[in-house]
DNA sequence: AACTATACGGAACATTGTTCCAGTTGTCAC
DNA sequence: GTGACAACTGGAACAATGTTCCGTATAGTT
């Protein structure tokens, strides 16, 4: 029978299969919109293209940020598993070089990605800890291996790291004066334990308001 | 009559005593909602707070950057110059470091400024070039001053690292899980000029599309 | 005081995010 | 197959905001 089982759950309806098919749809659609108009291309143009109303697509992702980690979900998990393929196949100074330029990469075909990822705007709110969340872990056993063998300095956190080099990476494909040297290598470079002697400048400043001594 | 001299030029009229009232007040009013609300605050809200309709901003500053520079101009003057007098004041790497926290101090009292810098949004395009103009040379003559004595690697320009300062700056700030550990210091850390014994890493990357490769 | 270039203010229009609901359609029970 | 019902749909409707436009008001000039 089909009955509910043990519990007294009552009928547990098959999803509509059109539901289904439009969540599909939308999925695509979005991913194409977002690879040609950024991140933050109107919701119209996703539910014309998906051959949807709009209100389908906030029914199944009531959140943008829902949607654009639905689209993302896979790409990211790809960068993860490469932080720890890496992080096997390289010492750590060098998994952490090469990591960088993956995540830059793929921030790269994300237009608006890391603008939203830091915006403050609400409806992005929810996506720094997921990419995080996703990212982080992989890449503090890297840093750990480091500590380790003495060739990573030991106070820096990967969910510190993390943001930072998505920040940087973002600025590769700006287009301001810059000469265009990239200044991801010079943060790893820092990242190296320091050596004896390394003359007289401190440590990352330890945590604590920026804002707490005025001049 | 008071003719136009020599040249065939009318009469060139002074300018409406409203006008440059009200160009104040708006700067005034602008600051203040920045303050409060950020820098893409609607211009509504600005208009109402110094009493004039939306029409008049939009005719002294046809877009919202022109707006933000006139507002933020003094006070990133003040940043440059202080640049200029750490370096004056300190040896160079020291001079980064404190210059780096005054920079960081700016930032973080402008709510929603180092995500408009690097938006891509066209409203805030020409912002990038003006703040980098401003500050880029002053921070270059630290650089230079430190190849020159041999503790800064030369090959990295104020230009590149300026944004990425501004960049890392804005982490401070936001409250994502991370510890809190600013990722500036290790940045100016990577900035010593190599030690000849300091590993295989190579120095930052070539100019160069970073996307170049795909896969 | 009359005249006119200048500037004003806000209505009007365009774009986009988000909500809501009357109507449609798939699923299930029979 | 058929009927009933819940799930789902599509897009109209509303709200917020950027931007333009122009009839009106007024400072400066004569």
């Amino acid at each position: 029978m089909q009955t509910d089982d043990a519990a007294g759950a009552p009928a547990p309806r098959r999803r509509r299969a059109d539901a289904v098919r439009n969540t599909e749809a939308v999925l695509e659609a979005a991913k194409a919109v977002f690879a040609e108009a950024g991140v933050d291309a109107p919701m119209r143009d996703i539910a014309a293209r998906a051959g949807v109303g709009v209100g389908t697509i906030y029914r199944s992702y009531p959140q943008r940020s829902d949607l654009i980690i639905a689209v993302f979900r896979r790409e990211v998990g790809a960068v993860a598993a490469e932080a720890e393929r890496l992080g096997r196949e390289h010492p750590p100074l060098e998994a952490l070089r090469l990591w960088a330029d993956r995540l830059a990469r793929f921030v790269a075909t994300k237009r608006g990605f890391s603008g939203a990822l830091h915006s403050g705007d609400p409806a992005y709110q929810p996506l720094p800890a997921y990419f995080l969340g996703a990212l982080a872990p992989r890449v503090q056993d890297i840093l750990d291996a480091g500590a380790r063998e003495g060739t990573i300095r030991a106070d820096v956190r990967a969910e510190d790291l993390v943001p930072a080099l998505i920040r940087l990476a973002n600025s590769r494909s700006d287009e301001h004066g810059g000469s265009g040297l990239d200044m991801t290598g010079v943060l790893l470079d820092g990242l190296r334990a320091a050596h004896p002697e390394a003359g007289g400048a401190d440590q990352a400043r330890p945590p604590g308001p920026v804002g707490a001594d005025p001049r």
